[in-house]
RNA sequence: GGGCGGAUAGCUCAGUGGCAGAGCAUCGGUCUUACACGCCGAGGGCCACAGGUUCGAGCCCUGUUCCGCCCA
């Protein structure tokens, strides 16, 4: 028997130690013969702690987890942390702040052995919080991305890359955050639109005499200008072309050019400033005009040696110093408030600047074709459907990949220099450009064409996205050739947010491809064969959840005051495709609430299960039990096709109407008189047998959504099901084609008996209602029809009607209220006298009359139109004519009913 | 500037050509021995706007307005 409360806490630990207890979540001992189903985790940080989107992931990832492994398919998910290259550096850092240290004191070894003590003792409590979640992960096969293994995975690739001529090394403009102090891809910078600021305009001096005026919203990088650009069709200023102008501050010459790229003749002055070092298409315009690049900031953001006096100034300090000289100078030429966009650092949200400097890259082109390829034929498919535009668009126009990072934790770069080869001198702060790179999987410690021991390793580390890239295989043990590889790869599903669709599965795509299974066709060398993508989870008002805004969610928190069960059930519900989930606790209590329905409903069954002996159910079934026994197949049919078409919406919303309105609200209380006579105990067992059923039914399907209540109340039930399977974790998914065809004669009957009796429930309920009838009132009730029920049936009916007894009469008694049902063919005949307000009744008539009429109106002018009857197929024609028959006749009875009603007053 | 979504009940959303739906909220009734975290019932809609296609449009097409997101 079950406790008398529900307690989500209590039963999740227990049911999760028993899982795990049981080596549920291995897919080793399952030979494979029933299928496969591989998915690997997106890996959270080592630095996070469990938020929504990891809640939403874990959710999805483990109901199709779940349901495969229940479908006995050989199934593994393949859980792990990635490294976190800035935030974890950062981290730590903060930690060594309060000790007034720093990294660069530290020194890097040291450095690196306090991260990984941080990881050692923090980095697995995201771990933990998903096993709250239920996650059903081969922990055994926990991975992480600087594993030795793994480490070695991103040695090979880079090499392999290097050698194909893939990577490369380049000098030039690339995202810098001075805060982190390090490149950062073109993804990594956030822009920020509508930044109100100040377009300002000063004069540049030209050496012959006059000026040319130049508007700017960063007037500071003046300091490194090399040339001020006119549109080559500007009447203004063609005459000034190829003009020199002498730097007011500066000293330097450096001319006046045409450029038709750079230059809009309405924008601002129709002349703009050059500063190749510092702008993206200053640097373009730079290349084109062979300008010369100045570079004026330091790692840190600050103002170089080459801004002459403005040296040491932040950008910001430099930028007020600079006006003021100019102001000075008497070249100051106005300002006006300019709406602009900035790019941030997506990690510390510092702004970002451009920045020349010494970079690996990855020639993305190549890889990407493939893997392109493999969307437009279909051998990858990506859900929703739409992304694939994205995912295209921007896989065809793919920009090189910076993947070098000024950090210490990470994966080093295995490319070493000879010192004397490459002429470093000993205090050197950047590898020189022209530098000899020694491209290695293992450390060189002697130069192959000097013999020399002065070999120094590039301090960079890789993009930690480098890494994620390649998590598809290297978990699984590539380069090697392992079991696991075999066994698993290609995966057969990515479940991610869209956020990370450029970030990584992009990049697994075209890394996948290129890596794994190599002179095999695309098929086999995918990294995965399916990509869904789910959306953000936002609070209810639908904003995005964050610290400063206040309005975070803590799963945690959830899982504890409601369950994990119900976190799940509701974040499944309401991930429908191509929508973002607001999440309310209302709703998270509201699927609580749902799981103590269910739970109730088998403490019901349980209860009644004394006695309880198994019989052949094909002589004891009442057409209740075949009913909802059919009912059930039909939800197993449709769970299963939702699943499919990954919409677990769908399936999660058609079980909990399933539960709710159909077992609990109908099915158990039809049920009732069978369970409490003791007369036909062949008919009590065959009720019992079909609920344990049903609700077995309901278990297995629920299984995956809600996996911890369906357990404990499925060991409740197993004994009685004869199920032996240790877990529901392992237990067989139901499965089954349901469609029309496939219902049996007697399956039909008991679906038109049963539907007929609760309609007639219901408008016994409503009249009730209707008339205000106290519920301890009770009247009879006579049908014009036959139903055919037996005696225990027409018990249940009566029971659930609320009322003495329901008799047959073909023709209404004199004095007797009518209520018409389906079709108005079928009708009840109330015998109610005295309880029953006629005003009211002759009201409720009235307004039915009303609307019988509102609709047969635009039914009529559906029959009278000859294109309708001649365009429109015969079934709609056929079902239209039927509809219009039934209202027809209703509106004549209504209104007899109403002539009648008048004469009982 | 380019692209992708969205607009349906008070709220959140289903609904892909044939009688406008669900959950929550609201209102009324009810402690009927699984469950008051419950039960029974009710109200609530110019399916954003304007055209078009069609016998028929919430659904398909065109345009407009607003709201998101992505890219440059």
């Amino acid at each position: 028997m079950l406790d008398k409360n529900y307690n989500p806490l209590e039963i999740e630990k227990k049911w999760y130690d028993f899982w795990m207890q049981k080596n549920l979540f291995s897919p080793d001992k399952n030979d494979g013969k029933n299928g496969r189903f591989s998915i690997v985790i997106p890996p959270p940080n080592v630095t996070g702690s469990l938020h929504m989107g990891h809640a939403l992931t874990i959710t999805i990832e483990d109901i199709f987890v779940r349901w495969h492994r229940m479908k006995q398919e050989k199934t593994l998910w393949l859980p792990g942390t990635d490294h976190a290259g800035i935030a974890t550096q950062m981290v730590v850092e903060r930690e060594l702040r309060k000790e007034n240290l720093s990294r660069h004191q530290l020194g890097r070894e040291e450095f690196l052995k306090r991260v990984w003590d941080w990881k050692n003792k923090y980095g697995n409590r995201i771990i933990e919080q998903l096993k709250l979640l239920g996650a059903s992960c081969d922990w055994k096969r926990l991975r992480f991305t600087l594993d030795e293994q793994l480490s070695k995975a991103v040695l090979r690739a880079f090499v392999t890359l290097y050698n194909e001529g893939l990577i490369y090394r380049d000098f030039r403009l690339i995202n810098w955050c001075p805060r982190c102090q390090t490149a950062l891809s073109d993804l990594e910078v956030d822009y920020e639109e509508n930044i109100k600021g100040e377009m300002y305009s000063f004069a540049y001096p030209l050496t012959e005499g006059g000026e040319i005026v130049v508007a700017t919203t960063r007037p500071e990088t003046m300091l490194g200008d090399t040339a001020v650009a006119v549109h080559p069709d500007d009447q203004r200023y063609k005459h000034l072309v190829g003009k020199m102008i002498r730097h007011p501050i500066l000293g330097y010459e450096f001319p006046v050019i045409a450029d038709e790229k750079l230059v809009e003749i309405g924008f601002g002055t129709g002349a703009v400033k050059v500063t190749p070092a510092h702008d993206f298409n200053d640097f373009e315009t730079g290349k084109r005009h062979n300008l010369k690049s100045i570079n004026l900031l330091t790692d840190d953001g600050r103002i170089n040696e080459n801004g002459g006096k403005f040296m040491g100034m932040t950008v910001m300090e430099a930028r007020k110093a600079v006006k003021e000289e100019l102001k000075r100078l008497g070249l100051e030429r106005g300002s006006k408030e300019h709406l602009m966009a900035i790019g941030r650092c997506q990690r510390c949200r510092e702004i970002v600047e451009p920045y020349l400097s010494n970079q690996w890259f990855v020639n993305t082109k190549p890889l990407a074709e493939p893997a392109i390829e493999a969307v437009e034929k279909g051998i990858v498919k990506i859900i929703p459907e739409n992304w694939t535009k994205t995912y295209f668009h921007w896989m065809r126009n793919i920009n090189d990949w910076c993947i070098s990072r000024q950090l210490w934790w990470g994966h080093q770069i295995p490319v070493y220099y000879c010192m004397d080869c490459s002429k470093i001198p000993a205090d050197y702060k950047q590898i020189p450009f022209d530098a000899k790179p020694l491209v290695s999987e293992s450390i060189i410690s002697r130069c192959p064409s000097c013999s020399g021991d002065r070999i120094v390793r590039d301090p960079d580390v890789l993009d930690t996205w480098f890494s994620s890239a390649l998590w598809p295989f290297s978990t699984l043990g590539w380069p090697e050739e392992t079991k696991d590889l075999k066994d698993f790869y290609p995966t057969d599903l990515m479940e991610t947010g869209f956020d990370i669709l450029f970030f990584w599965v992009a990049r697994m795509m075209m890394m996948g491809i290129h890596f794994t299974n190599r002179g095999q066709p695309l098929e086999k060398r995918v990294p995965f064969r399916t990509v869904y993508l789910h959306a953000m989870v936002r609070d209810e008002k639908g904003q995005k959840m964050s610290k400063t805004k206040g309005n975070v969610i803590d799963p945690v928190d959830v899982t504890s005051k409601y369950g994990a069960d119900a976190l799940r059930f509701t974040l499944a519900s309401m991930a429908a495709q191509g929508h973002d989930v607001k999440l309310s606790m209302e709703r998270v209590e509201g699927y609580k609430h749902f799981g103590t329905k269910l739970y109730n409903s088998a403490r019901f069954v349980l209860m009644n299960l004394k006695d309880f002996e198994k019989v052949d159910l094909s002589g004891n079934l009442s057409v209740y039990d075949r009913y909802f026994l059919m009912r059930a197949r039909m939800l197993t049919y449709s769970v299963n096709e939702s699943l499919s078409n990954y919409r677990i919406d769908e399936a999660a919303n058609a079980i909990y109407h399933f539960v709710w309105h159909e077992f609990c609200d109908w099915y158990l209380e039809l049920a009732k008189p069978f369970i409490y006579q003791e007369e036909d105990k062949g008919k009590r067992n065959g009720t019992l047998s079909v609920l344990i059923l049903v609700l077995d039914y309901v278990l297995r399907l629920l299984h995956p959504f809600m996996p911890f209540i369906t357990e404990e109340i499925w060991q409740k039930i197993k004994s009685f099901s004869g199920d032996k399977a240790e877990s529901l974790a392992e237990a067989q998914f139901p499965s089954g084609l349901w469609s029309a065809d496939s219902v049996t004669e007697e399956e039909k009957n008991a679906m038109l008996r049963t539907s007929l009796v609760m309609e007639i429930v219901s408008a016994i309920r409503n009249f009730r209602t209707e008339h205000q009838i106290e519920s301890s009132k009770k009247f009879s009730v006579l049908i014009n029809t036959d139903l055919g029920l037996g005696e225990l049936e027409r018990a249940a009916l009566i029971k659930l009607a609320n009322i003495d007894k329901i008799g047959i009469e073909t023709s209404k008694p004199g004095k007797s209220f009518v209520i018409p049902l389906v079709g108005a063919k079928t009708e009840l005949y109330v015998s109610a006298e005295g309880i029953i307000d006629i005003a009211k009744e002759r009201g409720r008539l009235k307004k039915e009359l009303e609307k019988a009429e509102k609709d047969i109106a635009s039914v009529e002018k559906k029959m009278s139109d000859f294109d309708f009857l001649s365009k429109a197929p015969a079934s709609v024609v056929e079902s239209t004519n039927i509809r219009f028959e039934d209202l027809k006749r209703k509106i004549e009875r209504l209104k007899v009913l109403i002539e009648e009603i008048e004469k009982f007053a």
